[in-house]
DNA sequence: ACTGCTCGGGTAATCGATTACCCGAGTTTC
DNA sequence: GAAACTCGGGTAATCGATTACCCGAGCAGT
């Protein structure tokens, strides 16, 4: 450890100043300075001390990112993308992951920040517990919220339109036939949950169908497991059930099939996310598509944009998800070809 | 941005020395100095530049974590593992993907270098093209290879042992009454598939057993389906196959159902790794399992005992993994009570 | 009273890379 | 032929925090 540029330019015999300049290209040299440093430096083995330069550049060339939780594939699959997307400009990607806890989340952003990096991008695990470091992040450095936001809007945010999404949920499930749902989801603590929730209970109440009171837990398989056996238990099945994400639909309809129900048959199943196993759960699942890339490089681009305690408001960019029937659901015509008496 | 120790020292009306010593504590200061600095601190919301204490202290705090994938559940466990058994000595981690591409590999090592990370565990996706970035690395910092290592056992490493794993997966199908075997895996381009697919070949050959080709792809949902499909067009089933991964296991098992095979009644699936889908999958997943956690501590163990370029011998831990039997495979009793006849 | 402590505080060097600024040599321009 | 300019190179300031080193005051011991 511990080539410096000192070393370097005293080995080519030169200055620091040129050894600079002959490595970094940013000033002429002449051709033989240029070509001593390089071979100094790579016999050395030098290579630049990063944090030198980012104390003297006040740049590190690094955004922070801040999820929940990596074991989540819908966060892993929007971490990845996000990398893709900053790899093009060379800037580098420090992840963290909270832990679904505001406080976890709240040292992590601190770290960060102490780190210096150049833009944050957090998905705050907490709608309100998460507004102090959120708020406060965004006064030191730029900031957007992908997926998950803070409430009052104080802060750029990129996502999906949660509420448009499970709108689309059940208006499929209601065209499929269902006359009663149910909405299994996330306890309303992060605001997809929330919102989620709520889209669900409006578009439900427009299309007058029966509405089962609605399953909140976790944003897991188990919980999905869990409130299919609710279902199951509570005797009367619904026709239908949308679910917070593809996660929890995918535990429902397992533990709903091991119970004897059949999907989509005796009940309609839609996911939400359709990251990850959604393809290859059994039966593939019905789900609202988020499109992770197209939200992951909106992000970066507005990251680009905001400054931190930026005057101007807020922006919101909520882009429309799309619907994707697999074989969780039916359509009309072959749901009343196989015979249900449910209507 | 950009309060600095001076500031505060200035509001406090003290040198930044004493500024310094109040807020780190790392010499007295007399109560009134302590109490005007923390003040000070607080109105002017201070907080350390961590890139400038780096700077002069030659310690980032901090340490790299390079893995081939995080969509894989296997590296994301053992990512939260390292992280949590991190946070106890107040270093953080630098995540960083290699997306299973060895150039992309180095290149995410050497900006790793570059920032100065004090310590580097790194899960090397390509047994031959990941050695000179290991070997490299490994002379600038300390360094330990977690799970997957680079070949000639130059570098400190932890993990399982894949041969005895696989050994424990053979023999209990064979104990189960399977007499012909096959083996689905990832072509041996890693350490673990390489072991995985020899220690099964070992193992199969010392039983005495029918052994198929091996099917060999990737660690992949998608491979397992696929080797699933080929198996079912070979028109015999295995008595057995054991996977190179759950992921495998998990797709090779849905599409062996979706043949019309049943498992485990005519054929016994064991898996390896036990993260993540393996208890939810249906029926649920006989794996081998890797004892993620203590694999994590003592990769953080022994790396906080290795030094660069450290001449003492390379050390490896091999982890004996642990079998753990649901209901892809069968014990024997149960097994002949089913009434099978492919003995 | 003088030496030798301890104690708290301040000044400035330090980490490594970049670059503002300066300098001297060579070239152009009128 | 002198002023103006270009070009390449060197010296040292800079980023921010820490701390080696120095200093002066207060105090004890002889």
């Amino acid at each position: 450890m511990g080539v410096t540029i000192h070393d370097v330019a005293r080995a080519a015999g030169v200055s620091v100043a040129s050894a600079s300049r002959a490595l970094s290209g940013r000033r002429k040299v002449t051709p033989e300075v240029a070509e001593r440093v390089a071979r100094a430096a790579a016999e050395l083995g030098y290579q630049v001390n990063a944090v030198a330069k980012a104390l003297r550049d006040q740049t590190t060339g690094t955004i922070g990112m801040v999820v929940p939780g990596i074991g989540n594939p819908f966060f892993t699959t929007i971490v990845e993308a996000v990398e893709r997307e900053l790899q093009n400009s060379g800037t580098d990607l420090l992840l963290c992951s909270s832990r679904y806890d505001p406080q976890v989340e709240a040292r992590r952003v601190g770290t960060l920040l102490a780190r210096r990096v150049d833009g944050l991008i957090i998905s705050p695990c907490d709608i309100e517990a998460s507004v102090p470091a959120v708020l406060d992040a965004a006064r030191r450095v730029p900031l957007v919220q992908l997926d998950r936001h803070i409430e009052g809007g104080a802060a750029d945010w990129v996502g999906v339109d949660d509420e448009a999404g499970v709108t689309l949920a059940v208006e499929h499930v209601i065209a499929c036939g269902a006359r009663s749902v149910v909405f299994a989801g996330s306890r309303p603590v992060s605001s997809s949950a929330r919102l989620r929730l709520s889209g669900f209970e409006r578009a439900a109440a427009r299309a007058g169908v029966e509405v089962l009171p609605p399953l909140l837990g976790e944003f897991t398989l188990e919980w999905g497991g869990e409130a299919g056996r609710r279902l199951l238990d509570a005797g009367q099945l619904p026709d239908a059930v949308v679910c917070g994400n593809d996660e929890i639909a995918v535990g429902l309809v397992r533990s709903l099939r091991l119970g004897g129900a059949r999907v989509p048959d005796d009940v309609s199943v839609v996911g939400f996310d359709d990251v990850g196993h959604a393809t290859m759960c059994d039966p593939p699942l019905s789900t609202v598509r988020q499109p992770v890339e197209e939200m992951a490089a909106e992000a970066v681009r507005l990251l680009g944009q905001v400054k931190a305690a930026d005057p101007r408001p807020a922006q919101r960019i909520a882009i429309t998800p799309k619907l994707v029937v697999r074989q969780t659901s039916r359509l009309p015509a072959s749901r009343s070809e196989s015979g249900r008496d449910s209507g």
